[in-house]
DNA sequence: CTAGTAAGTAATTTAATACTTACAAGCGCC
DNA sequence: GGCGCTTGTAAGTATTAAATTACTTACTAG
């Protein structure tokens, strides 16, 4: 069939991401085999191994996925905010659209948390939140500075906050399925958070 | 071997689920078959179809047996407070405290969150975490009632967010399979949450 | 003491899964 | 236009899982 030619290494993993995200919408990621993938992109199961030597390479490869699209994103929104506070609300959305756009990132992201600490992708993994953390820090910080939210409040915990916010909506769309939902909470929520932060509304 | 009589079916099930949730705090509960804890019990993996039919059916039991307990804490939590803010406080460290002493637990849920939606079990658990939403939503209109917490705090945020932080800290510990860390992050992350509240500190 | 039932074993079945291999065919390059 | 590398296929392998089966052993009631 010429709908499917041979294409580069380069753009069938970037396919297939692409296709281990997008199903892990529907499915649990730990239950996405290579022959699904490979039906996915109308190919045989085989020629996945000429892209990944293993599985495990491929979730390697998504992790990075996701932490590239992801920061890139949160990157774009603090750089669209006239102040670190604007930044905080404008990263708080910006990482729910993300999920919402990209169903299936949290779902493998909380797949790789499963894993043994031993696990390279979990290590990945923890080394992206941990990253994350000390941005949201930092971004805190900066706030504080610009008497933006409240001098006492402390930045670990609020960065813990923060993440645990957006996780439990996430959580709560896993659930119910409905993303449109998360969004519409996430204003709520957020709002909340700030009041924590000690801005008023 | 007189360690391992013959037994109940009841004291047997009591057993599986109780093998399955500690092996769950160090191992994907995905990747834990029967053998395995056939194994863990002492017992050939036959054995444990005499008890359970299915493999879902352990599950769907698993989730149960987290559910009444975890419940039963946050219960006696809640009547060894005096008002509903004190509640809410109480609430919170023991479903941390849970999640320490049964770190296996909320492995467990995370990965029937995965699961498609048609699954008994999943849906077994959007019905345990909607019950906890709105108890918690109950006690948190009590604190308002009685000027506990700022009268214009919405509810359902308000519940949202409380399981949030929670669920931020679970995940984590289970990054850093630290859950001392957890239990001392835990009161920096209320305190914030209160704050969010209307509470001074 | 004997018959029925419940709980156990050991071995087997069936169905997947990740990964491999032998071979074919397109593409760029000299 | 042939050469070699890459990408693909089709078929195969080894392994592993849940579930089943045939048979055994312990307990209990009449």
């Amino acid at each position: 069939m010429s709908i499917n030619p041979r294409q580069t290494t380069e753009s069938r993993q970037a396919e297939i991401i692409a296709t281990m995200v997008r199903l892990s919408a529907e499915r649990s990621p730990a239950e996405i085999t290579t022959t699904d993938i490979a039906k996915a992109m109308g190919v045989t199961q085989g020629a996945l191994f000429r892209h990944f030597a293993t599985k495990e390479a491929i979730r390697l490869a998504v992790v990075e996925w996701i932490d590239e699209h992801l920061m890139f994103e949160l990157l774009a929104a603090k750089e669209r905010s006239t102040d670190a506070l604007a930044a905080l609300k404008a990263m708080f959305m910006a990482h729910v659209g993300f999920a919402k756009a990209h169903p299936g990132a949290p779902r493998l992201i909380f797949g790789e948390l499963q894993q043994p600490n031993a696990s390279p992708v979990k290590q990945r993994v923890q080394q992206i939140m941990q990253r994350y953390r000390q941005t949201l820090s930092q971004t805190l910080a900066a706030a504080i500075e610009a008497k933006l939210i409240r001098a006492d409040a402390d930045c670990p915990s609020a960065a813990a906050l923060f993440l645990g916010a957006i996780q439990g909506l996430v959580i709560q769309s896993m659930l119910s399925g409905n993303t449109e939902q998360m969004e519409q909470q996430a204003v709520g929520v957020l709002e909340l958070y700030l009041a924590a932060l000690g801005v008023k509304s």
